[in-house]
DNA sequence: ATTTATCTTAATGTATACACTATTGTGACA
DNA sequence: TGTCACAATAGTGTATACATTAAGATAAAT
């Protein structure tokens, strides 16, 4: 078993950007607003190079964006880029259904390794049953974490997971103007069953609606707030 | 029309970063070499920071890896790892020949724009003809980048191209070594027409059974040259 | 009062000095 | 001769000084 020798101290390059990411994912900052270096070296009480090495790799997700000799800005998200997106968490974790699928059929993964879908699935019909809305999305998002992982594709998994991010902020806020989730909990038992009896294409089509439903919705509600608001939360 | 505020000078980090990348493509480095940041610095003839912020940039793109307090190194492409990138070209590249099948039939798409796949794939049956193998090559890098422009989704776009930097260096080596492209050139003139005929269902289907042969054809080569040769160019 | 030119200021971009640590080499001891 | 401890070295990580430039302020001219 191949162990990485690891260093117990942290870079400050690498604390930086995760607590930079933690403020940006926590919707510290808004929308568009521009964060002087000066104000994160402050807060984080490090010097600018670690700072600015933090910066390069978040504007690499997507999450800001850095304007040559202008500085660091908070990346919006209009309803075009939320289109975009969520095209492409369609396919990626429609793919990622489908390998997953595939792997059931040739008795690559283990029904304790199917558990960690099962599980969130099950807490999501507990949640919509209590309207515990919070704990219906914390189980939605474990089992989507679970799917990419069992897939086993790392770089998927991590593609998927830089777009979440850039989308995190508009899901945060419109978490209580969604509709009720029952439809998407359908949609979870059922692409957990097709998953189970190994069958591919329909477990890609299953996800793939799921993702694409989840974009009308999400449209749909961004439509209506710029309809009552100048400037909403996110873009 | 707006225009972006363009400074003629461009900055030291981004012409690293140009620089490097290019290096890396052109393979000018090995696979899983180390790179000293000294030796970046007397190429560039610059200082070390806008060299470390360059590299930033590379890591995340998966050219190469920042190994703590370690170094710089090229990142080797192994079998698992090109299986893994084709799945997710395979993925997004339907997804975007989805799209763009959905835009014809709701006449979103001119023909002049179209003649930028039906020129490509004029091109490649020509090359196939004359046997002119890198002509061919060219060709059909044409026709994939058309195909990510016109769907209009830059973040696909952009992430394709990413994955596509990941494995130029196999296609490289690979090129000669490859199959007759003539099933391949079938599958594009197939897929343009899918296109053309608005039908996204067959259009994202012949891309993606394009993109899995490529892949299994790929895979063979690289089992092949496991065997004859300890340490294959790429891996 | 408004516009334009110039100057000032403050922020980012770059170079470099210093800090820390992994690696390598040397020598003592078994 | 081999192994371990320790020191020397070289390379990365971080802080900071300096360079450059965009944005804002001030003042002059119309």
């Amino acid at each position: 078993m191949e162990e990485q020798a690891r260093t117990n101290t942290i870079s400050l390059s690498e604390k930086a950007y995760q607590t930079i990411r933690a403020l940006i994912l926590g919707n510290e900052f808004r929308a568009g607003e521009q964060i002087l270096e000066k104000v994160l070296v402050e807060r984080l009480s490090i010097s600018r190079t670690p700072i600015r090495e933090a910066c390069i790799q978040l504007q690499k997700e997507g999450l800001i964006e850095i304007r040559p000799r202008r500085g660091i800005y908070i990346k919006p998200i209009s309803a075009a880029d939320m289109n975009e997106i969520y095209d492409i968490m369609s396919a990626l974790e429609a793919q990622a259904a489908k390998v997953l699928a595939n792997k059931i059929s040739q008795k690559k993964i283990t029904n304790k390794e199917l558990e960690k879908l099962e599980t969130p699935t099950v807490n999501m019909e507990k949640a919509l049953e209590t309207k515990n809305l919070k704990a219906w999305a914390e189980a939605d998002e474990e089992f989507h974490l679970a799917l990419l992982e069992l897939c086993g594709n790392k770089r998927l998994k991590e593609a998927v997971l830089k777009y979440w991010g850039q989308v995190h902020r508009v899901r945060y806020f419109t978490l209580e103007l969604r509709g009720q989730p029952s439809d998407s909990t359908d949609d979870h038992r059922a692409l957990l069953d097709a998953i189970r009896s190994g069958n591919p294409r329909k477990a890609a089509d299953i996800h793939e609606h799921h993702r694409q439903k989840a974009k009308q919705n999400l449209l749909d509600i961004i439509e209506k707030f710029e309809r009552i608001t100048v400037a909403s939360p996110f873009c």
